[in-house]
RNA sequence: GCCCUGGUGGUGGAAUUGGUAGACACGCAGGACUUAAAAUCCUGUUCGCCGCAAUGCGAGUGCGGGUUCAAUUCCCGCCUGGGGCACCA
């Protein structure tokens, strides 16, 4: 009777689908437990072993979880919108909605394959518009929202008009500037822009509309945006990388484009603070402060000579103001147009245009100095200095105020800057400075600084700010490097915004209305001027529907809350089913999402909580990042004259050679397989010749790289699974490290877990005995062994150590092995310990074992401490931390007693040598040191 | 450049709070069973030294210092792999 895990594992996924063992109810008298893996984007790539490396993981917490008493939720679903099924289309003609499901129907194929317990009951696709209705309405829930400052928590815009009306703007100012609304092309920039109630009331309804535009949480404008011509749409700024598309690598420019946005912005400070309650890694939640940038400092205004304007700069160094010797503005800015003296019109007009001509690619390429001097000049409000007003690239538009006061000892830039254009170099630092790189320091003494002399940099900062606001010529102010998010793709997969444009108002469609359906299309082309391809459609221009679409991130937002509610009709979830569930207490995935989903979806969260649709403003409770699992590649040598020549990896030196990717499933180790090679690719290296080693083998070389099919470094778990069977799957992805750790993928080793399970197997049956397992009675020995593996990997399940686990379980099975123990009362635990890591053998052993309910309903057993306590225990004694000899003590011996026993020993008293013992350390149950 | 994170045998890795470094597994070497192979089991496996013996000696967790009776673990300085951000004033 063999381990025979093909047909083990195939009897048990069948029951299991048949029993529905996996459902889950919505209520129930257990403690509740979310257990969530980042749902996969279904790729036509399928699965590489690298993909459920964190599902594996997940499912093993998951099933703990339900042995300890918990009521489990794991569902999982596909992130089914996106650009590459539509790059698909385009380019072979078939709908992304085919595409899409034909990816799924192969995903499903191979997560079935590894047994997770996944409830498919609940499974969810953005795609589908029972899902996407709730999509849309989530989106109008932003749309007719703002955020009230005053409370800090988004509100309805209803309330914002009934405020308008009483009060005008008073209370509520405009929160953001920089966009320019569709319909007033003339009211650019309306910060600071006020109005009265009877002003507001006065107003007709597309001035109120282009107004409460300016607050929704969900709006429209016009801005500069990222767009990629090749991929025809707009890209979030985490979406670019070096001037191109993460997707494709397309060039990025920037492009002034009519875009739906959400005001994130608003919520930066609460996207920082609830970053203090959940447990992330540090470098998580690093990168999601970075992604915000929040800087403190203060925005200055300097008087301009000659004119009436006032430039205003942010700094978050008040504190240097005396090292100012120049000053620089983006050329976006528009002062520049005000302050440009007549002299220097020709050059500043031939920079602009210069600076036009640079596309962001190789703005970010080659950060070469470039600049030009305006012609005038601002005054240092402390001591009148005339400071020459620059404009220069360096300087971005979008941040701050467009401007700077550059302090070139202080300022790595503004020194290259400084040296570029011979500006003189103002030393505030004295000594700490040495006239060739810039010190960016707070904590030096300020020299040359009129009152400020003598004083720390780090404290002169609040003096300044105050006397700047005393004057009325500065404020605190506190800035963020976070944009609002542009949340519109010109694409055709995706959810079409419930929105209807008349004369150039935005109405939100009504909730009945909902879903408003992607129609059919016959092509993907883009429509005009930028528009999406619904814009081709003439049924659905002809309602003024809006064309955009929403981006990939929108379905992502929320399908943590979906999953617990997913067939209601009548809400996207029920507040008591999310009341119930609450938070994701774990949540598995890769750091890729780090800026992009994660905040996208605590926003959606906060928003939704702010509104009182659900009761918790953070979704996911832990998060835990599984490392990425890379290729391992593998490479043949190919003679560059012959080339049906190949050279063994030892010899290429003597030759001209290229190296070229083979298949690594042809190469066992470092050696090709060469009648595979030969096979392979249809036979493309039939003719192959070889130059061999000395014993006849053939060496490739190796390099780690990302694993990718056109790189041949791919290994499917499929063929694992069929060779050595799921459950030995599982526990290698597990054995091969710590999860959070990435490491490239090595298939040898895979059978030292195997064997393991086949060990284990022969606990209870014996090929030629039959059944060995006996009801006898276990003995202390036997329960030792047992409870420390209980402990073990209790506590190691809890803390996601699962390779130290696996390896516990190999301890124990040696031992009991050793012991030749067969007994039923420590087999039973075993396998219930078992389970969440290998389930189908488990399951199988367990009904053999004569059990009739399913292990899945076992309870985990209980650690008894009594049954690992040893009565008496050698003790190392080391003198000075170096190890001497070893000391009997029994366990119930005080520090006391031991301590006597210790000094009483003969043998002590040869190393001591005459020195007095200083003390005696009896360190954590485990030695005994002597310090002399 | 800045932030984060790692560096331990031939390999993947273990050591949870500063307490016997190298668990567990792979690989390798030797052995048992077998006509043989597979499977299984046993022994050895950080490096160096001394051996008749062993509970022998010495070094050892990227490098150099430090704190401590005791450091893979804490502190300082460097080297290096990986990830993130990058004109954010």
């Amino acid at each position: 009777m063999e381990y025979d895990f093909r047909k083990i594992e195939n009897y048990w996924q069948n029951k299991w689908k048949e029993t529905n063992a996996y459902q889950v109810s919505n209520s129930s008298t257990k403690p509740k437990c979310y257990v969530l893996d980042m749902f996969p984007y279904p790729s036509g790539a399928g699965l590489h072993v690298g993909h459920p490396l964190g599902y594996i993981a997940s499912d093993i917490y998951a099933r703990f979880k339900r042995l300890k008493g918990f009521n489990v939720l794991h569902p999982m679903g596909y992130d089914a919108f996106g650009l590459p099924a539509e790059q698909y289309a385009i380019e072979h003609g078939i709908h992304p909605a085919v595409s899409t499901e034909d990816n799924i129907n192969n995903f499903r194929r191979q997560l079935d394959n590894i047994g997770f317990s996944f409830d498919w009951s609940r499974e969810v696709r953005t795609s589908q518009p029972g899902y996407y209705k709730w999509t849309q309405w989530i989106f109008l829930q932003l749309f007719n929202s703002y955020y009230n400052r005053q409370i800090n928590k988004a509100e309805s815009v209803e309330l914002l008009v009934k405020y308008f009306e009483a009060d005008g703007n008073k209370y509520n100012p405009i929160p953001n500037a920089g966009y320019q609304l569709p319909g007033t092309d003339d009211r650019k920039n309306v910060s600071g822009f006020s109005f009265t109630a009877s002003e507001w009331n006065a107003y007709d309804e597309a001035q109120q509309q282009d107004i409460l535009m300016q607050y929704r949480l969900a709006f429209c404008g016009y801005g500069e945006v990222n767009w990629c011509e090749a991929l025809g749409t707009v890209l979030a700024n985490d979406e670019v990388v070096n001037g191109v598309s993460e997707r494709g690598g397309f060039p990025v420019e920037k492009k002034r484009l009519r875009q739906w946005y959400l005001r994130i912005t608003e919520y930066a400070d609460r996207l920082l603070e609830g970053l203090e309650t959940v447990d992330f890694s540090e470098a998580m939640k690093d990168m999601q402060r970075n992604w915000i940038g929040k800087s403190y400092g203060a925005d200055i205004d300097f008087e301009i000579n000659d004119t009436i304007e006032k430039l205003k700069v942010y700094t978050t160094r008040p504190d240097t103001i005396f090292g100012v010797d120049f000053m620089v503005i983006a050329p976006e800015h528009e002062l520049i147009e005000k302050i440009t003296t007549r002299k220097h019109r020709q050059e500043v007009d031939d920079y602009l245009a210069y600076v036009k001509s640079r596309s962001e690619r190789e703005r970010m390429a080659e950060k070469k100095i470039s600049g030009c001097f305006t012609g005038a000049y601002a005054i240092n409000p402390f001591n009148s200095r005339e400071i020459p007003i620059y404009i220069s690239e360096y300087v971005l538009a979008g941040y701050g105020t467009g401007a700077i006061m550059a302090v070139p000892c202080g300022d790595e830039r503004d020194l290259r800057f400084a040296k570029h254009f011979g500006i003189n170099v103002t030393n505030i630092l004295g000594d700490q400075f040495n006239g060739e790189e810039a010190n960016p320091t707070k904590d030096a003494e300020l020299l040359d600084s009129d009152f400020l002399t003598g004083m720390l940099m780090r404290d002169a900062g609040e003096i300044i700010i105050r006397d700047l606001e005393d004057w009325g010529k500065g404020k605190r102010k506190v800035n963020y490097k976070m944009r609002d998010a542009a949340f519109s793709r010109q694409r055709y997969w995706g959810e079409p915004f419930p929105i209807k444009w008349i004369n150039g108002i935005a109405y939100p469609l009504d909730d009945t209305e909902l879903p408003l359906e992607l129609p059919k299309v016959d092509e993907y082309k883009p429509g005009p001027d930028g528009e999406g391809p619904l814009a081709n459609i003439e049924s659905w221009t002809a309602q003024q529907l809006e064309t955009n679409t929403m981006p990939g991130y929108a379905g992502s937002s929320w399908y943590f809350l979906r999953y617990m509610d997913p067939h209601n009709s009548d809400a996207f979830c029920d507040r008591k089913v999310s009341d119930y569930w609450n938070q994701v207490d774990l949540y598995i995935g890769g750091t890729e999402h780090a800026v992009g989903h994660l905040l996208y979806s605590r926003l959606w969260t906060k928003v939704l909580c702010d509104l009182g649709y659900i009761g918790f403003d953070e979704p996911y409770k832990k998060l835990v990042n599984q490392g990425m699992i890379q290729g391992s590649s593998r490479f043949v040598y190919r003679d560059k004259v012959d080339t049906d020549t190949f050279i063994s990896y030892n010899l290429i030196k003597a030759y001209d050679t290229i190296p070229i990717h083979v298949d690594v499933n042809m190469v066992d180790g470092f050696e090709l397989d060469i009648e595979a090679f030969k096979k392979w690719r249809n036979g493309e290296y039939a003719n192959a010749k070889f130059i061999l080693e000395n014993n006849g083998k053939y060496f490739c070389s190796s390099e780690v790289e990302k694993m990718s099919k056109s790189k041949f470094n791919t290994v499917s778990p499929d063929l694992l699974v069929d060779k050595y069977g799921a459950d030995t799957f599982r526990m290698y992805e597990m054995f091969l490290g710590p999860v959070e750790q990435s490491k490239p993928w090595d298939t040898k080793g895979i059978e030292g877990v195997h064997r393991f399970l086949r060990k284990l197997w022969r606990l209870f049956f014996d090929e030629v005995k039959g059944n060995i397992w006996t009801g006898e009675k276990a003995n202390e020995a036997e329960l030792k062994t047992l409870h420390r593996a209980i402990k073990k990997i209790e506590d190691d399940t809890e803390r996601f150590s699962f390779n130290t686990a696996v390896s516990a379980f190999m301890v124990c099975v040696n031992e009991l092995s050793d012991l030749k123990c067969t007994k039923r009362e420590v087999l039973e635990p075993l396998l219930i310990l078992l389970t969440p890591y290998a389930p189908h053998i488990c399951e199988e052993l367990w009904t053999r074992l004569g059990n009739n309910s399913s292990i899945l309903d076992a309870s985990f057993p209980v650690f008894e401490a009594k049954n690992i306590a040893e009565s008496a225990k050698e003790y190392p004694v080391s003198v000075n931390g170096k190890l001497r000899t070893t000391i009997n003590i029994s366990l119930d011996a005080t520090e006391s007693e031991v301590e006597q026993l210790v000094l009483a020993n003969e043998i002590m008293k040869k190393w001591i040598e005459d020195k007095p013992v200083k003390k005696l350390i009896f360190v954590k149950n485990k030695m005994v040191n002597v310090v002399v």
